[in-house]
DNA sequence: TTTCTGTTCGCTCATATGAGCACGACACGC
DNA sequence: GCGTGTCGTGCTCATATGAGCGAACAGAAA
């Protein structure tokens, strides 16, 4: 095909000018320039489709769009944000969640929610990151975990703060040493009043845990020894308290030692947001889409592809 | 003002995609995302005011287009090509000139038009590239120049061979020793028939000549030392045969030792078009414009880009 | 020449679109 | 409690727009 001769492109260029920038009407242009509005719209489309007129979608900020949008038609999710991070480590992917995790928050957040926020280093991150949000009561969803000592409960606490709402907390481990201990402390009225709660959430923020590495449930079950058990019977993945194989089922048997929202209690919330990504979290990420749990989830790019290739 | 959160930009990308890059109608798009036609619109502005959609205008090839157009405006041309050249040296802009003049030719020569050409480097250049134009009579505008030699007839000679029309040249000095030198070269029959067909000219294409540096016409002059005197006079610029003053009045006092177009029979023509450009040619070009004979020019970014300034 | 074919143009008419308006939700101040 | 301003929303209706059509023309083939 011929190239395109000077004076065309001039006119083509004008007319684009006119229409896109300057945001004329088709007829308008077409009365300026004596033409008819056809020829108007014929050159429009010729500008289009020579590529003198480029449009590129682009938005601001570290989320990938192409990806997200793959990702929540693949796995049937109501929104999947994937975060573009300049370097890829851990580190650097958790901060770049945390963020997107926190923007999504003061968007979605409404008035007098029930926001359910599971303990985490990502979602401590997201407390240090979210400056505004709806007014809203804050229920923690999760036990302290141990390697997180007093930061733990650094999430719950600055986000409840700045959402001016009420706060249930729940000063508790993350898994007791026993059933009857973790019974026990179920039954103090502090937990009881949280452990009520977690019913009424209509939002639950969850961080995704990875086993055996990567996960705040395993560690904190590997000084006693009891995490080869649990690997042993094909926890690949935790989501909150909850524990999940491979293929997204859901494995029960610590349930009666975690303190924490149960599995139940979340199938039931609206609105499961899962927050995870990194390097060795991939199979986690799988396991947690596969169990249907979450309706938004929040990964890095290059799990992101890992989870559409396969 | 805030960052629009990424849910919304995920939207946003989305409205926006299937708008621009697919082609829907904002109909379309509402039915299918389940949202009024209204939201969809503003979303679309949103994406437009927010950034998320970018459209740049931009033509492939040597064209500036802003610069051709506020030319245009202010000098009141039907048309201006503006070239843009890597390198500055007279060499790359003749070139592009030329370039860009033989494309405008293909471009706009009718069928059955009687196309004139004035001698010069730049049209020499023209005819070297241009590989079609439509089946049309050529005038060669005026004769030859003593530097060129035998390469003075070569753009008519090319052109013409490439139209397939009549050629009507000019075989004859561009400026002769005295008025009767000239009386009597321009009774000779074949000059008598190209200087008859002068009036038919439809398309008149004419190189910008700049006194005393970077004129044909000055140069031929020189070795009789009749240069001066002409400066003398004012005389900064000629287009074709035609000398004029910085104002873009037009100088007589040559007329009747020259051979070629006249004044009046350029002034005649629908269309001229005046070429030129390049460091030293400025002040001619100015003059040019002010002359208002023609009525397209093509001319360099750097002269372009000088003339709007003054 | 005639005929065919492809291109460009401007038309009609159904549809899409924009401007402006009215309504309801909400936050704020008295 | 009650205005009152500001949003976000979807409406109406006049206008802009796209799809598809036939007329006009040019170049190629017969």
């Amino acid at each position: 095909m011929a190239a395109t001769p000077p004076q065309e492109l001039i006119q083509l260029a004008y007319v684009s000018k006119r229409y896109f920038k300057d945001g004329r009407t088709r007829v308008q242009i077409a009365e300026e320039m004596g033409l008819s509005r056809f020829k108007v719209a014929r050159l429009i489309q010729k500008a289009l489709d020579t590529g003198v007129v480029k449009i590129q979608i682009e938005v601001p900020g570290p989320i990938d769009v192409d990806l997200s949008l793959e990702l929540q038609e693949k796995f049937q999710l109501r929104t999947a944000l994937v975060v573009v991070t300049a370097v890829d480590t851990d580190e650097q992917i958790r901060s770049a969640l945390g963020q997107v995790t926190a923007d999504l928050l003061s968007e979605t957040v409404r008035e007098d929610e029930v926001v359910g926020l599971s303990a985490g280093r990502t979602l401590i991150e997201m407390s240090q990151q979210i400056h505004a949000v709806a007014h809203c009561d804050v229920v923690q969803l999760t036990g302290v975990a141990d390697p997180l000592r007093e930061r733990g409960m650094m999430a719950v606490n600055r986000f409840s703060a700045l959402s001016g709402g009420e706060l249930y907390s729940l000063p508790a481990p993350l898994v007791a040493t026993d059933d009857d201990a973790a019974a026990v402390m179920r039954r103090q009225p502090a937990m009881q009043r949280t452990l009520k709660r977690m019913s009424a959430v209509t939002k639950a923020v969850v961080t995704i845990g990875s086993w055996p590495h990567g996960s705040l449930l395993h560690d904190s079950l590997v000084p006693s020894g009891e995490a080869a058990a649990l690997i042993a019977q094909g926890v690949v993945a935790e989501i909150g308290t909850t524990l999940l194989s491979a293929g997204g089922k859901i494995i029960d048997t610590l349930d009666n030692r975690t303190i924490g929202m149960t599995a139940a209690e979340l199938q039931a919330v609206p609105e499961v947001i899962a927050v995870g990504g990194g390097q060795h979290k991939l199979s986690a990420v799988r396991a947690v889409l596969a169990s249907q749990l979450p309706s938004t989830l929040v990964t890095d790019a290059a799990t992101a592809r890992a989870l559409l290739r396969s």
